[in-house]
DNA sequence: GGTGCAAATGCAAGAAGTCGCATCAGCCAC
DNA sequence: GTGGCTGATGCGACTTCTTGCATTTGCACC
C-alpha cells in the first residue's frame, strides 16, 4: 500500500494507523503510539537504531526489540518502506513523497537519491524480460561517481 | 583490479595473492593461506560468518576479527568483490566468471543473477546522465516476480 | 643468522539486530 | 465493568560484525 504525497494525506496516514492495525485484529499499544509520534515528525530516512534512540528520549524504558518487531508491522501496513544504506543496513523511508532509490559513491562517499524516471530504464527491461516489478524504495546502487573517476579516487581537484 | 574468467587466470589470480601482498608491504601469515585455500576452493558467493566457519573446520583457532579485516584486504587486492545479500549482509563474489548483481523476489524468495546485458540500460542511463560508473557486482534488486504477483503473492497455482 | 620496524593477530568490549519464551495487557463480547 | 482470548511486550541469550589496544611476528636489511 502506498501512501500520497499531500500533506494532508500525510497526516491522515499517521493518524490512520490504529485503526488499520485494528481492522486487522492487531493492537494500539503505548509503544506503539510513541513510535508513530516519532515517526510523524521524521522526515526521509531513519535506522531501526535512530529510532531506538529517538523514542528513548522521550521513554528511557523503551525497548530494542519491541521498536525492530513494531517497524516490521508498520512496514506491512504501507506506512514506511525499507531500504538499505551505504554498509547495507535497513533504513526505512518515512512516508516518502515520492518512492526513490539511493545512489552512493564508494570513493568519496556521496549519495544521490534516483527519482523514477533515472530508474526506468532498468524497471523497464526487468518488467519486460521477466515481469518481474522492482521495488524502487530498495534499490541501492552503488560505483564510482564521475568526480572520482577523472579524479583517479584519490587526488584533490585544482 | 578485475580477474579473467579462464581455469588457468583463476588458479594464478590464487597464487599471485602471496606477491601483490608483499609488492604492498603487507604480510603473508599461516591465517592469510588457510583463508586463501579456503575461497580457492569455493564457488560463487561466501559470507564473512561462512567463511569464518569453513576455516574453523580447518583450523578451530581462527578468529573472527582476522578473518574479516583480511577479507576487506583481499578485497582491495581484487581477489574478491562483495555484494550484500537479501538481508542486507555482506556476501562476496569468489573470482565471479561474470561480473553479475542479483535480482530477489520478495514475495517468493526467488532468487536471479543479472547478467551484464541485463543491466546495461540501466548502467548506460547512469553513466550518461551523471558519468557515473555502477559496480555491477554491487547491484541488488528487490521486488516481485512474474509468477508471485499473478498470484497476489500467496495463492498457489492450480 | 640476527635485528628492528611496521603490519597482523588475538582478545575483549561493544553495536545492531534477532529470536524464543514467559508474562502482560488491549480489546471484544457479554 | 469484567473476563478471557490472543497479540504485544520485556527479557535474556545469541549472531554477526566492528574497533581499540597490547602483543606477536613477517620480512627487509645487514
Ligand atoms: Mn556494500
Ligand atoms: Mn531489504
Ligand atoms: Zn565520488
Ligand atoms: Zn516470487
Amino acid at each position: 500500500m502506498s501512501v500520497g504525497g499531500s500533506v494532508a494525506e500525510r497526516a491522515g496516514a499517521w493518524a490512520s494507523v490504529r485503526d488499520r492495525l485494528r481492522e486487522r485484529g492487531l493492537r494500539w499499544t503505548p509503544q506503539r503510539r510513541l513510535m508513530v509520534d516519532v515517526l510523524a515528525q521524521t522526515d526521509g530516512h531513519i535506522t531501526g537504531a535512530e529510532l531506538v534512540e529517538r523514542c528513548r528520549e522521550l521513554d528511557p524504558a523503551t525497548i530494542p526489540s519491541t521498536v525492530y518487531r513494531t517497524l516490521d508491522v508498520l512496514e506491512q501496513l504501507g506506512v514506511i518502506r525499507h531500504g538499505h544504506g551505504r554498509d547495507g543496513r535497513e533504513e526505512f523511508h518515512v512516508l516518502p513523497q515520492n518512492e526513490h532509490g539511493h545512489l552512493f559513491c564508494s570513493g568519496c562517499s556521496g549519495s544521490w537519491d534516483i527519482e523514477a524516471p533515472e530508474a526506468s530504464p532498468l524497471v523497464r527491461a526487468l518488467r519486460r524480460q521477466r515481469g518481474f516489478a522492482v521495488d524502487l524504495s530498495h534499490l541501492t546502487v552503488v560505483g564510482v561517481c564521475e568526480d572520482c573517476s577523472s579524479d583517479r579516487g584519490v587526488a584533490r581537484r585544482s
